[in-house]
DNA sequence: ATCTTTATGTTACAGATTTCACAATAAAGA
DNA sequence: TCTTTATTGTGAAATCTGTAACATAAAGAT
């Protein structure tokens, strides 16, 4: 909106946009301490400047990746993290046909990860290996220093509770997609549920 | 577990294998009407059949892909589907130079889409589009008949209440992560927040 | 100047979800 | 047969999340 010239946006356009309810993007505002102006709306620039120190972007934050098959390299080929102030800095694999160290982001033995961790101090992964190994390498990703891991791999992973995990198992995704079109006409009360 | 050789399980068993508590397992099961024994837990084969009815896992379940770019052919690649009956039966794509109709699963013209939809009955689609193009890509995906999308595009769509969006955001999955990291020491209450 | 309109900020309310607590009871053991 | 034990199934309580309501401030209209 900034770049389309705009200097104010109000609530409940940035609610249709994100799909959220206005009050609850006022609420969110508010929990940052980020305030507007009554019939004024929100001043783009301040909340863009309050994000960027909320997220810290103002340096680029660095992330490894570990498992370069096929999403590990899909991954690493996306060029849009860039502008969200997010940088791949490393890969990491098991297989050695994998290294490559001139690619933009250069791919390494695991042997690699506790030192490129400790000298890059970076505390975000992204784990793209078979499930079957999945709980191994992130036993070692704590033990190099990462404390937050966005997992591809189909199991629950038994971390320590100052680690953070997020994962991603699109098999589920589907599974509820199915589900609900499987049971499209279920819904006889009006409500959503389920 | 089956394959281990064990008969029944407990709902602490499967709690702690999947993240869960007990007496959550215990009221989603019961929701579906899915009896334990007192004492015996439950009938592993029995939740099997069971869970197979719910998914409709007695029949392969067919998905589509559109966008063959880096993601869409990660995910084109991914053997797993099949164990849980998914079926990646067609993709899509809008450049000509990725039409391959002898691969394992066969990419396709955009032009091609509605009438594979309605022949094979297809209801679900993974979207790995250019963000820019998402809108207009869903738009056709629910012409077609499509009442579920699993998007990767970092973009809300909007669509009519009856078709389901998933969407994986993996930027926002790693300011997550970021936002926690860098934020690790501020919870003081000792209750888990934000 | 006063009134009307519009959007924020926050409090009160409602709804949904999760946890707690425990009665019921089948199985195992005495 | 009786007692103990382990686990289910669920209703009540607590917590969390989202929605609605409204008092308030700024801007504009009359
Ligand atoms: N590709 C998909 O669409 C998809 C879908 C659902 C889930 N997943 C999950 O994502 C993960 C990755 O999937 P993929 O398709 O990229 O698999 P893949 O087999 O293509 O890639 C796995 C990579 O991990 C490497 N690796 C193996 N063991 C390792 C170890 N101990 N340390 C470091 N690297 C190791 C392998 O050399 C390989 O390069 C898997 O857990 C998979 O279940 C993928
Ligand atoms: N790859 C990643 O790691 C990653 C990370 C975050 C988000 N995403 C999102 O996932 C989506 C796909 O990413 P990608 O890296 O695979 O992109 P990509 O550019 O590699 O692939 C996009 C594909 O879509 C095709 N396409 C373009 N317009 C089309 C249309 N109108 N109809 C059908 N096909 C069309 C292109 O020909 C190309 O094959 C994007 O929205 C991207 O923002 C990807």
């Amino acid at each position: 909106m900034q770049e389309l010239g705009f200097e104010t946006v109000y609530s409940y356009n940035l609610g249709r946009e994100t799909g959220v309810s206005p009050e609850q993007v006022r609420k969110d505002f508010s929990q940052f301490g980020m305030k507007g102006r009554k019939k004024g709306g929100y001043n783009i620039n301040e909340l863009l400047i309050t994000i960027r120190e909320i997220f810290r972007k103002d340096e680029l934050q660095k992330v490894i990746v570990v498992g370069t098959g096929n999403m590990g390299n899909a991954i690493l080929q996306y060029k849009g993290f860039q502008k969200n102030m997010i940088e791949l800095v490393a890969a990491f694999d098991i297989d050695p046909s994998k290294y490559r160290k001139k690619l933009p982001v250069p791919v390494y033995s695991l042997d690699k990860l506790p030192k490129v961790v400790s000298d890059l101090n970076v505390k975000t992964a992204i784990l793209t290996v078979p499930e079957q190994v999945a709980q191994g390498v992130v036993n070692l990703l704590i033990e190099a220093g990462i404390t937050g891991v966005l997992s591809f791999a189909p199991t629950v992973l038994k971390v320590p509770p100052h680690i953070t995990i997020n994962q991603i198992c699109i098999g589920h995704e589907l599974e509820s997609l199915i589900y609900h079109s499987l049971h499209l006409g279920d819904n006889k009360s009006g409500k959503e549920k389920c």
